[in-house]
DNA sequence: AGCACGCCGACT
DNA sequence: GTCGGCGTGCTC
């Protein structure tokens, strides 16, 4: 039998099928142990045939099989067809996509426990007739193991209680049989399954979850603020696809996937359940992998990558939180979680359901012109109303000459807040103390060595930190330039915020939750339980705050500075500000007690705080979508960006100049699909000593043709210690 | 990506 | 003399 093989080579030049003579049984789909040049290498069996046009002193054998049955499915086959066509990847990065990273190698392998039990034929004789009568450790345990469990006692405990001695003496002379069972390793054993609550949907949910489940290959937007109760429309979707016998996918944005998700869905599905996502062991991981693909488990939760999860029969695959950001991945291969999910539901005749209270205006757009299919959820399920939002204008403060970062308005809730003995939420999307250090004499800004941005000063670390590459340089108290002692701070980070909080309300606890304070394994968790059993009264942190828990005690959101995300210049800014000052937004008021917001802005005036401010997601859609249409953006063109990046300016920008010139011939024969075109250094010139520059296209959104074409360039133009990718559409342009 | 081959510089 | 620098070419 000759093996079709893909190895597991991640070089484009042997990224095709070699092959190889097979003396083992093996199926499309297993991993093989392949000779490949002077090495081995571990490979994919993509296919098998009776012979190969390969001169015979060329064919090689593979060495031995490493799966019993296979791990790559017909339908992730397909997949893999679908990705590497559309999106010019390479057949081993997609391959690698669809199992567990600590497979390969053999880096991970089953779990198996041994047990010791009495062979059947001494159950009933006395220990005495066969066991020297000064063996006493002998007696103990073979009396232990007579009154044991007939499936016999794991061997680990036994070695702690009796001689390990007499065990192995036993087991030698037959009268202890030794036999290894497989175990699957648990994640999150401790979690126990929340109490089941009886619930009964609303019109409105029952009406979706009708919807969902009579239909068959459809993607649904579901809209609904928080609290509306998306949740448990999910809930049942599963449930019914279940009861179908089919199974279930549910993405949500890797920090939510938490212990609190898990119980919730352990207590509706049971061990129906495996969790997929970056926290696990690899050995948990490839256990709750394999539960997948044998149908041991039916529903996956799980971050981006468990889109991937090898479940056969999917029914439906649902994408929380629909707008997130981290569902693009940002490293080859690229791929975008919505566009395989929606690939994968098509196989399937399944059903895509894409949940948000502030749903991306590409994909509202696609619900409301049709193609996906709109479902509202109109009511809150508490039936509590949502927060008041205030917006302040910063600049009237300073006017007025409060310079502080915290408002007249702000100040006066948090007094208000804390006396009273409630809690308040303070975001801030800036971490560090101050933004960068700027000498007042002669205007130099400390920079980073090896990318072009400021350094970032940490006040308890001391030290000056890049965001970008991590890397630290000591703090400056004379400028390097001048010599002059008066060193002027930047824009203020949550660091400085806590700090300040402390000095105005001491005694209060501050919790300060940003990239820096959630370096451990569990920080992240530890923060916001300690919050959440009122530790402390006031949390400041970043957008990691906007995601999470409710905190029925939270009555005051301060949003310290909106427009951060607005400035950015690329067209889904105005998104973005929308969504999270939302999202912030949605974390007061879950209580009781009405929560009050107060948002803070240099720019009041600004359309999206009219929106956010009234909880309109229909009018700030309406008014964006227009936008977009007279100025030619996504949904209305397709922007294409190709990145060259490398620490040789003079060899990058010389591929550059090739994929541009290439480029340019496309353009010439499809001069009306061409909306902008040009190239220029990338907003972030230079990071890891990378110096990096971008063609930009802004193309008619029936150019996959020419997208197609923009891709072979780049793969044409491939050179050596230069790296160059095409990004759709992409999340940011930075 | 590995790995070997191969052709030039500076060390015991 | 040889150790080793990294350019080039190949992998069923």
């Amino acid at each position: 039998m000759i093996a079709e093989v893909i190895v597991d080579v991640a070089v484009s030049e042997v990224d095709r099928i070699f092959d190889y003579d097979c003396p083992f049984e093996v199926s499309r789909g297993m991993r093989v142990l392949v000779p490949f040049g002077r090495t081995q290498t571990e490979g994919f069996v993509m296919g098998l045939k009776d012979s190969t046009l390969l001169p015979a002193d060329k064919i090689k054998s593979v060495i031995s099989v490493l799966d019993k049955t296979p791990v790559i499915t017909e339908e992730m086959f397909d997949l893999l067809a679908f990705m590497t066509g559309k999106l010019h990847l390479l057949n081993v990065d997609v391959l690698r996509l669809f199992i567990p990273s600590a497979m390969r190698g053999g880096r991970v392998k089953e779990l198996t426990r041994q047990y010791a039990r009495l062979n059947e034929e001494y159950r009933y004789k006395d220990p005495a007739e066969y066991t020297r009568p000064n063996a006493l450790a002998q007696f103990e345990l073979l009396e232990y193991l007579t009154t044991g469990k007939p499936e016999g006692e794991l061997v680990s405990e036994l070695t702690k209680n009796f001689s390990a001695s007499a065990l192995r003496n036993l087991a030698e002379r037959g009268i202890i049989e030794i036999t290894s069972a497989e175990i699957m390793r648990k994640p999150y054993a401790q979690v126990t399954p929340e109490k089941k609550k009886g619930i009964t949907l609303t019109d409105e949910q029952a009406r979706a979850v009708e919807e969902i489940t009579s239909a068959s290959g459809q993607t649904f937007v579901l809209h609904g603020v928080t609290g509306s109760g998306k949740t448990e429309v999910y809930m049942h979707c599963i449930e019914k696809s279940l009861e179908k016998n089919r199974t279930a996918i549910m993405l949500v944005p890797e920090i939510s996937l938490t212990p609190q998700a898990l119980s919730a869905f352990r207590a509706r599905f049971g061990d129906d359940v495996a969790i997929l996502h970056s926290g696990l062991s690899h050995g948990e991981r490839f256990d709750e992998w394999r539960k997948c693909l044998s149908g041991e488990a039916r529903v996956v939760l799980g971050a981006r990558s468990a889109v991937f999860a090898p479940l056969k029969n999917l029914g439906v695959i649902i994408i929380d939180e629909e707008h997130d950001s981290s569902y693009v991945s940002d490293r080859t291969p690229r791929y975008s979680t919505e566009e395989v999910a929606r690939y994968r539901v098509e196989y399937n005749g399944a059903n895509l359901v894409l949940g948000s209270a502030t749903p991306s205006v590409e994909t509202y757009h696609s619900a409301v012109t049709g193609k996906y299919r709109l479902l509202e959820l109109t009511g809150r399920v508490n039936k509590r109303p949502l927060p008041e939002i205030e917006v302040v204008n910063m600049c009237r403060e300073i006017a007025l000459g409060n310079n502080s970062i915290f408002s007249t308005a702000l100040q006066r809730e948090l007094d208000d807040c804390v006396s009273k003995g409630n809690q308040a939420m303070l975001f801030l999307n800036r971490r560090g103390y101050a933004s960068f250090v700027m000498c007042k004499a002669c205007g130099y800004v400390a920079k980073c060595d090896r990318c072009d941005v400021s350094l970032v000063y940490h006040r308890e670390e001391q030290r000056l930190k890049c965001h970008y590459c991590g890397n630290m340089y000591t703090t400056l108290d004379i400028c390097p330039n001048c010599g002059s002692p008066f060193m002027k701070e930047g824009y203020i980070g949550t660091e400085k915020v806590a700090r300040l909080l402390k000095e105005l309300y001491p005694g209060v606890g501050v919790l300060r939750m940003d990239n820096d304070t959630t370096r451990g394994k569990d920080a992240h968790a530890r923060i916001l339980s300690e919050f959440a059993q009122k530790k402390a009264q006031i949390l400041v942190g970043t957008q990691m705050i906007a995601k999470g828990h409710d905190f029925p005690d939270v009555t005051l959101v301060g949003i310290l500075d909106a427009d951060m995300s607005l400035h950015m210049a690329d067209y889904r800014s105005t998104e973005r500000t929308y969504q999270l000052t939302t999202q912030v937004a949605g974390r007061a008021g879950r209580a009781l007690q009405t929560g009050r917001v107060i948002l803070q802005t240099y720019a009041p005036t600004h359309y999206v705080y009219e929106y956010v401010r009234k909880g309109d997601y229909k009018g700030f859609y309406e008014k964006e979508i227009n936008l977009r249409e007279v100025t030619k953006y996504p949904p209305f063109a397709t922007i294409v960006r190709v990145m060259v990046s490398g620490t040789d300016e003079k060899k990058a920008s010389e591929v550059l100049k090739n994929v541009y010139l290439d480029i340019g011939g496309i353009k010439e024969k499809n001069p009306d699909k061409f909306l902008y075109f040009a190239y220029m250094r990338a907003p972030l010139k230079k990071i890891m000593d990378e110096f990096r520059m971008q063609i930009l296209l802004r193309l008619t959104t029936d150019s996959e043709g020419v997208i197609d074409e923009v891709y072979n360039v780049v793969n044409r133009h491939r050179a050596q210690s230069v790296t160059s990718y095409v990004e759709v559409n992409p999340i940011k342009l930075s």
